[in-house]
Parts: C-alpha cells; sequence; structure tokens
DNA sequence: TGGATACTTTGATACCTGTCAATATATCCC
DNA sequence: GGGATATATTGACAGGTATCAAAGTATCCA
C-alpha cells in the first residue's frame, strides 16, 4: 500500500493551448472534491478554522452527518490536496493545504 | 415535462457566515459539471470558440468520444448553468453563459 | 493493563455516471 | 415527400458514490 502524495508533485502548468488531456486528468479531481454539497460545507468549515485547523468532532453536528461519513469526506478532501491534517494526540487537526485552490483558480480565470 | 431555465432564477448570494445549506446545494452541481476531465476539455473548447460558439460536431474528434456522449457533456454542462445553446438551422451553437463561473469563483475567492 | 476518546475501515444499500450502439427527432434542400 | 446532415434520446453496462451501522485502530491516562 502506498499513500498518494498531499501536494501534488507535478502541479500542471496550463498552458495557452487547448486544455491537454493530462491537466483535465489532474483537475477534475479537485472539482470532484468539491461536487458534493456536504464536502462544499466541510471545505468551508475547514477554511473557516485558518491555521490551527479544525478537528472531525466539530463538525458533525453542524453538518448532520455520522461520524464514519465525515471521515469519508475529509478523506476525499485530503486525497485531492485540498486539505491536510496533523495529528495531535487522539485528535487530527485538519486545514486547508497551502495553495490548494491554485489550479481550480488558474483555470476559472484562463 | 419541464425545463430547468438555463440561468439560475434566483443567483445565491454566499453571505459571511459558514456556507449555507442551500448555497452549497446550488453550488455542488456546477462544481460536478466540471469535474470530468472529458467534461472540463469541452468546457474549456467552448469557452476558446468565443461569442459565436462551437458546435458539437467541432468537438466528437478532438475529445475522441462519441457523438451521443458528446451530446450527453453538453446537456449537463447546459444544465448546469455552464453554457448556452443557438440553433441554427441544423446545426446548435454552444456558448459559454454569460456570469457562468462567478458563483464558483466567488466562492473559491472568499 | 484496561478504559475512554477520536478517528478509520468494512460492509451493505440505494443511487448516480460515463460510455456506446441503436434509434429517434429536427432541419434543410431537391 | 424523401434523402442528407446534425443533434438528442433510449437502453444497457460497468463502475463510482453518499450514507450509515458495526467493527477495527490509535492514542492517552489512570
Amino acid at each position: 500500500m502506498y499513500h498518494l502524495l498531499m501536494t501534488n508533485a507535478k502541479p500542471i502548468q496550463l498552458g495557452k493551448g487547448p486544455l491537454a488531456d493530462n491537466a483535465a486528468a489532474s483537475l477534475a479531481p479537485m472539482f470532484a472534491a468539491l461536487s458534493d454539497p456536504t464536502r462544499l460545507r466541510l471545505f468551508d468549515l475547514v477554511r473557516r478554522a485558518g491555521r490551527d485547523g479544525i478537528c472531525s468532532c466539530d463538525v458533525t453536528e453542524p453538518l448532520d452527518r455520522s461520524q464514519p461519513t465525515i471521515s469519508h469526506h475529509l478523506k476525499v478532501l485530503r486525497e485531492a490536496g485540498l486539505v491536510e491534517s496533523r495529528r495531535d494526540g487522539t485528535w487530527i487537526w485538519y486545514s486547508v493545504a497551502p495553495h490548494a485552490l491554485d489550479a481550480v483558480s488558474q483555470f476559472i480565470q484562463r
């Protein structure tokens, strides 16, 4: 078993021409990670928590989802490179990954 | 049978507080529309075509997908409010909807 | 060692999605 | 009307997903 790197090893540079196949393949999962309402709100909560981050147990209530469901969504956000996690005892703190939305933003304003 | 309006009747205004349920429900389909690599490249091609737009038959070859598949993807983009269509004889021209990505952009830079 | 707390994984279920071939619809032109 | 072209819809299939309950793992503390 191996881990996906949280930060894209090679951030795809969007060229001037039509969107390349590999660029699309790299961008799509980020959009997919934000394509679910619960996950959008979850990402928003993480972003609001700023540098310190937020722990999973803080969001189950406002999002009205079970704890495993929240855990699943956080995993999706993490594997998309949008959030990162840091363990502190029994807690795990989630915060927005640096440059998380750069690629998405670059595509939008293109 | 009825039609969904292409342009959101009531564009959700993102407030200052945590992302509301209805705002998330309104945003998520736009992200979903961009969550597929083929559709991302398709949207990019439409966007490049500018004001005139592009017709479906022009993209099946560069995207290497069947005509029904392209038609399906264009429908998804249209129903998400990202592109609009205009018939001209047997052709249908697709172009980017005005303010298509405003909501997405607003969420990203929040 | 063992209980308590935070989180993850597994398994199940219902639903959604990308794709194509086949078929249908719409429009033009003769 | 009938053929030709462009697009849409249908039906089928393989695979993905959001959700929860139940069970597993990790960490702390007494």
